[in-house]
DNA sequence: AATGTTATTGAGCAGATGATCTTTAAAAGC
DNA sequence: GCTTTTAAAGATCATCTGCTCAATAACATT
């Protein structure tokens, strides 16, 4: 009767839903909680409310976490891995596709993965905190994918004033910043998002007189 | 010999440096040093620490706001006041000047008074902790300057896609981020902050085919 | 079914934290 | 110079918070 569901399941009732999670699992359940936790109340969050929230004690946390930052530490490891795909920096060069349509495809799918509750509330309370990786984020963004974007609108930019590193950064920011209203101020979510990304690229490109066929 | 420069003024020292202020003095010297305070370190800044800076004990500080939240809310008026002014509205739509002076009129005399650190972090900091304030003031900014801003735009705009809320949402937020990247990410400050935002604005127009004359 | 292993609990500590209240002393009035 | 007023200090409280450790009980092995 209760080969596969285990536990009487009593659920909303505290300490009786379920025990002894192997040590990986049951980590990798708190890093999860933690991650939805702090990216809602902030990295101030307190130990006993996170506990609380999983059903477990708080002295279990700290059985697999020595000191609350490193906990931290693990909830920023898990939010900011796998955010910026090797790969991208690849496909944004292929001069073989037109830049329109690499910007398109890039932005279309960074989106996507950060216009996330968590990453960017994490994101932004980790830089607010002056976390070491989010500089290095930061940096490594500048470098491996505004940079060669950098270059690849100089190469095609019919103006006579180049391009410049800043124009990149605005482009990037207004982007961004379509995720922080929606995410760090809750406002209301534009109704297609991709639709403005497509019109910021549009005069990006506009402004350097880069044709969508190019 | 000390007729004006009163007291020691036995600096560095603690306790000896000066006392009993008249009230209004000491609540607003309390205050400019909580916004300097909690824009540094977050609004879960202790109020001992606040105090020590103040060079003033801890229990001083609830002799002129009755709860730490009294305090906060104190900070928020100081930082939120007179930052959006109302002149702007009315310059914003005085189609006697065109349109690209208004918006580098505007956005040079915003600019100076956002990408400021206090304002950008404390103003970051109530917006992750969903500060009633945090949200009148970016709603009023939109009824009171973007959408004004929206409705300049469709008059002189020669495309035939119209503009959007989007569009000048966009224009905003990559100005933003500007100030974001310095004063919550600590990023180096651009060269010339003045010609991005120009840059950015003429971005904007060109993409709605306005020109500088109008 | 009995046993051993160890994930989890429960009780508790030391220091921190917001807030209170009594005492002290700086400045104003006389 | 003495008194009065009240800003500021000092002591302290109740609670919270990260963290520890010995006791317990869930699951695997036999």
């Amino acid at each position: 009767m209760d080969g596969q569901t285990e536990r009487p399941a009593r659920d909303g009732e505290d300490g009786a839903t379920r025990r002894r999670l192997p040590p990986a699992e049951r980590r990798q359940q708190i890093v999860d909680e933690a991650v939805r936790f702090f990216a809602e109340v902030g990295l101030e969050g307190k130990t006993r409310e996170l506990a609380r929230r999983l059903g477990v004690t708080q002295s279990l946390i700290f059985n697999y976490f020595a000191t609350k930052d490193e906990l931290i530490d693990a909830v920023y490891e898990k939010v900011y891995i796998g955010r910026l795909s090797p790969a991208w920096p690849e496909r944004l060069t292929d001069r073989s596709v037109p830049l329109r349509d690499r910007l398109l495809a890039f932005y279309s799918e960074y989106s996507a993965l950060i216009f996330e509750r968590e990453w960017m509330r994490i994101f932004m309370f980790s830089g607010l905190a002056g976390a070491s990786l989010n500089r290095r984020y930061l940096e490594h963004l500048g470098d491996v994918i505004l940079l060669p974007l950098l270059a690849e609108t100089e190469a095609l930019a019919q103006t006579d004033a180049p391009p410049k590193m800043e124009d990149v950064w605005n482009l990037h920011g207004g982007i961004v910043y379509i995720g922080i209203r929606q995410h760090i101020y809750r406002m209301p979510k534009p109704a297609k998002p991709q639709e403005e990304i497509a019109r910021a690229i549009d005069k990006y490109l506009l402004y350097f007189g880069i044709d969508s066929e190019n």
